[in-house]
DNA sequence: ATGAGCGTTGCACTAAGCGCAACGCTCCTG
DNA sequence: CAGGAGCGTTGCGCTTAGTGCAACGCTCAT
């Protein structure tokens, strides 16, 4: 809607592919290396894109700080947070925590026992929303009309021949979910690995937030992790009712309506 | 330099203090509402910012997925990450790496041996830079006249008797820095913690980023620490070794110059 | 030395962003 | 239930603010 503006976000996915000089990002942008300096200019001046030594651009530091001010006010995060590491605590596999927000679901949170380091590797890239255990349960819950035309916009990677494979068995699945009140995804991502989830509600029912347990067939089969279903739905019904039935700040109350 | 990205982007840092309705942003950036509208709108369709349900404004997921590009293109964090895992398993302590960016000091990544999770809680914030270890050996390989008129312009909060208290205290500090090659920070930035760091230098021998080993005094004593030094320099050459001499993607040779 | 390639600057032009005022909606309130 | 406050939204005329051009200056390679 505002073009300045517009051109001038543009360069940051740009520079997040690597860094480039002010010609290419002239050249990319369609726009005269005098625009594009000055925009340039603009978001060095707010932190967002940094220039190295080299004279080349790249993404810049506030960038992080942004996003991690984000990440931390989201809330559901911040509740879900011990109750994600005691689950990974008892059951030992990967834990996730997913939300959805404009057409995408991405993951907010993880707990791997396994690997302690880089767990922030996946966080904030989008998840294979067709597929994910997650993502059923999050888009199940989405208004009929916008499920329908969000399904049909979609594409639908065979990631594995137990991929979602179009939109009509995308919607079928999504029934299936909302009607049992979970998900699995069963190696439709990566052939040997399976995932169980659950969703977390507000205090008005809708569906917030979803987590999930994952782990490879190697391990644990389809049918073991199944077993842990009903942890995973205690689990995500305490946090639920933490998030709906908050106290703002301290007053850490349960049950009061 | 660009009246209406410079007003775009204010409205981040504004939405990361928590979420806004239209009205507020409006009068913080002191425009019109219909002006703030279509910016918000221009920031949407990046994904930079997200409505929600109660029809005010969050920061966007994209952002998250821009700074996490920016992070992996951050090759002296990629080198640099199997070294800091490997010292952080020999010695048990904290391990940090730290870069220099735009007048400020700022962990890109952390190996913590007792709490596995939660990794990135500091990751991406400033660091404390008139104190932290890291800070002086970034700041000291500065040209003279930056480092000078970057040490007035600074601000120099006692955190603590032993924080630096001034621009003087912190130029003779630097220049020790600087002669010796390595750094610490005994309790100046927190009472009980101790830190030894040293220099990551690129081919033409400039320092390019820092990392250090922080403990607390319970566990060892600063002496204790001090005696990882040549531990932490090791770990720090080798990296310098492998990010100067690299060849871009395979053929990890080493001392070919 | 010479020139190619890059970032940078000042300027005239006009497109693009601006604020205004009016509209429509939802949610309180009397 | 009618009235009104408070919010987001829209269309429009005014003019500011962003644009592209062309010329400059610098750094490197030849």
């Amino acid at each position: 809607m505002s073009q300045t503006v517009d051109r001038a976000l543009s360069i940051l996915p740009l520079l997040a592919e690597g860094p480039a000089d002010l010609g290419q990002v002239a050249d990319r942008l369609g726009v005269h290396k005098s625009t594009a300096l000055r925009l340039l200019r603009t978001l060095h001046e707010h932190g967002l894109v940094y220039r190295q030594s080299d004279q080349r651009y790249r993404l810049g530091a506030r960038l992080f700080a942004l996003a991690q001010e984000a990440m931390e006010n989201l809330d559901v995060r911040e509740i879900a947070h011990p109750h994600l590491v005691r689950l990974n605590e008892q059951c030992g596999h990967t834990v996730h925590l997913a939300v959805y927000e404009e057409n995408e679901v991405l993951y907010i949170d993880k707990v791997e026992s396994r690997y302690p380091v880089r767990m922030y590797s996946r966080i904030g890239k989008p998840v294979a929303i067709t597929v994910a255990a997650v993502a059923k349960l999050l888009l199940a819950d989405l208004p009929e009309p916008e499920r329908r035309a969000l399904a049909e916009k979609l594409d639908y990677p065979m990631y594995t021949p137990r991929s979602t494979p179009n939109a009509e068995a995308f919607l079928k699945e999504l029934a299936k979910v909302r009607e049992q009140g979970w998900a699995t995804d069963l190696g439709g991502h990566e052939e040997s690995i399976n995932c169980v989830a659950a969703p977390i509600r507000g205090a008005d029912g809708r569906v917030v937030a979803a987590m999930s347990v994952s782990a490879p067939n190697v391990v644990v089969t389809a049918d073991e992790l199944l077993t842990l279903l009903p942890l995973v739905r205690r689990t995500a019904d305490a946090i639920s009712g933490e998030y709906s039935g908050r106290t703002p700040v301290h007053h850490p109350d349960k049950d009061t309506p």
